[in-house]
RNA sequence: GCGCCCAUAGCUCAAUUGGAUAGAGCAUUUGACUACGAAUCAAAAGGCUGGAGGUUCAACUCCUCUUGGGCGCGCCA
């Protein structure tokens, strides 16, 4: 929270400054981290702006603007000097950190949340995997980075929606059906080829041998519903075992299915309602959607000249939907290989009279898979895939987690299933878990001890004295910044750098400064520094789904 | 052919959205456990950010071109 407070005075003392000079915009400048090689907690870039805007030397507009920073905020900022290149370097009084640091203790958890967001509902719709198979190792991307935006909106007070969108009509069901019963007919002894474009996984076998051991009538199965059944239960299973829970099932028979008392679906009315406003058209007997209107490269079809609806058909209407249910903020978790669908989806939106923006598509990479040097294809339809089981059996719940949150959804991930295996002890997240671990012991370790001060009041703050401290604490500050920042561009990728940031400061802080000593102060106020580390390694990582066990 | 994404240390990737000397982990080399956990720390080494131009006081970041890789361009889902 710091660097906010301190942007925001500045952004007032800017302004005012910009008005003593003639000019009434206001000027965008950062506050940021400086290198390491700067002794300084901030960095402002704001004289740089200025020079050019009113023309004139940046380090004279520097000079100017920290005469007033210096008179203006005295209780914040220790110094404040010019570098070479015109920035402003910042230091911020001790007592500053020592206030953020007892604002962690008090809040604990509740660190960093903005009660002010409560309105706003947020719909995270991710995963949304074809209930044609189990979960692959791409979906577990998707699950992880969805799940963890979404706590990480809830966390900044947004009132936010886990939806997982089923795809339970449509061709491709029927071809489940069929694959189910051809494999329970071939169990039977029938002499049947299975089709190659059919579902070749032997999770379809295992299907058909429960149906044949329950014995059923092979001529009297609803096949479709016996394997959504029971593929929606591994799945259902899987993101339990990932920690992924939604909020909401939403089935596509809902809108394509039901039929209200005239006997129309959700995704006729919509259809009809876009024709109506001439946003659709009808063309050679297809019913086109008029998406080049609001930005697509082409028309696209929402039902065929056969009169069945296309898939894009009952995606209109599922979004038109979400709407519909109040909310005002739509994130969509969707693979790489869906981004030609992008421009389509948002020039509905628009069509329903929202802007752009108020849909957020977040594209993840695919993930591909080595084993050792060893490319592993993935494909739903030969089942010759990895599944999200697995690498969670093999490497854990938790550094899955944290692997598939190292990275920027825009870069492809390479997930070596060898290494993974390898690093039940090298991984990040051991690194980061540890800081618990040590913490944990310690406090444990001092409740042996009368001595202790624990009333935060009563903590002399100031014996955090050395680099180590003070570069933890504003580490622990800077917990905020990420939360901003993960916001801004909808990626949980940052927590991570950071929580291996902060691990890296407190094993520093760990072998510089004992932690139990005969001095009761100090030990007291490094106790409560432990208590803060404490608490925001473990918001941290519960934002990434990931556990913080005391022992390891 | 058109469109989207990527290219950074030997490998896997960061870089607070245009800022200062581009950072971590793994791997390699060296040192540190007789008080809180060595799953750790200290140090060494590793780079023309694929290439060429351009914009800017400032470019890994923005623009143009180019090379190599991934993925899309259906009355499929």
């Amino acid at each position: 929270m710091i660097k906010q407070h301190i942007t925001n005075h500045l952004n007032k003392i800017v302004a005012g400054y910009l008005r003593t000079k003639g000019i009434m915009d206001s000027l965008k400048f950062s506050v940021k981290v400086p290198p390491k090689n700067i002794d300084a907690d901030f960095a402002v870039n704001a004289a740089m702006l200025i020079a050019k805007k009113i023309k004139t030397n940046p380090r004279i507009a520097a000079q100017e603007l920290i005469d007033i920073i210096v008179k203006d905020i005295p209780d914040i900022i220790e110094k404040a000097e010019i570098s070479g290149t015109g920035f402003i370097n910042l230091r911020i009084k001790d007592e500053v950190l020592y206030k953020e640091l007892c604002a962690i203790v008090n809040e604990k958890n509740k660190y960093g949340s903005f009660t002010e967001n409560n309105k706003e509902k947020i719909m995270v719709e991710f995963v949304s995997a074809n209930p044609t198979g189990p979960l692959h190792i791409g979906h577990g991307r998707g699950a992880a980075i969805g799940d963890s935006l979404a706590r990480i909106l809830k966390h900044l007070g947004y009132n936010v929606t886990k939806e997982y969108y089923l795809n339970d009509v449509g061709n491709q069901m029927l071809v489940l059906a069929k694959s189910v019963e051809i494999r329970c007919r071939q169990l039977k002894g029938e002499k049947i080829d299975f089709p190659v474009d059919h579902y070749q996984g032997d999770y379809i076998i295992d299907i058909a041998k429960r149906l044949i051991l329950e014995g059923r009538d092979i001529n009297h199965i609803d096949f479709k519903y016996e394997a959504v059944k029971d593929i929606l239960k591994t799945i259902e299973d899987d993101l339990k075992d990932f920690d992924v829970e939604f909020d909401n099932w939403f089935s596509e028979a809902n809108i394509a299915a039901v039929k209200d008392k005239d006997g129309k679906t959700e995704v006729d009315k919509t259809s009809m309602y876009l024709l109506a406003k001439e946003d659709a058209y009808i063309k050679d007997d297809a019913l086109w959607l008029a998406t080049t209107k609001f930005g697509d490269d082409k028309d696209r079809v929402l039902k065929r000249s056969d009169g069945r609806y296309t898939y894009l058909a009952s995606d209109v209407a599922y979004h038109k939907n979400k709407f519909e249910r109040g909310f005002t903020k739509l994130v969509n978790l969707w693979g790489a290989d869906h981004h030609g669908y992008v421009a389509r989806i948002k020039a509905c939106i628009k069509m329903f009279g929202f802007s752009k923006e108020a849909l957020n598509v977040i594209l993840y990479q695919l993930v591909s898979l080595v084993r050792g040097r060893q490319p592993v294809a993935m494909s739903t339809r030969t089942g010759e895939f990895v599944t999200l089981r697995e690498v969670i059996d093999e490497v854990g719940k938790d550094a899955c987690r944290f692997f598939f949150l190292l990275r920027d959804p825009d870069s492809q991930l390479e997930f070596d299933l060898e290494l993974a295996k390898k690093q039940s002890s090298e991984n990040p997240v051991f690194y980061v878990q540890y800081v618990n671990a040590r913490c944990n012991s310690i406090v444990k370790e001092s409740t042996n001890r009368s001595d202790i001060i624990t009333d935060i009041k009563n903590i002399n703050f100031d014996l955090l004295n050395t680099k180590e401290e003070r570069d933890l604490i504003k580490q622990l500050a800077a917990f905020c910044d990420t939360l901003a920042m993960s916001e801004k561009t909808m990626s949980p990728h940052y927590f991570t750098t950071y929580l291996m940031e902060l691990a890296d400061m407190y094993h520093k802080f760990y072998e510089k400064c004992r932690v139990l000593t005969d001095d009761s102060n100090l030990t007291s106020a490094r106790l409560k520094l432990i208590e803060g580390v404490m608490i925001i390694v473990k918001n941290g990582l519960s934002l990434l789904g990931v556990s913080t066990p005391d022992k390891m």
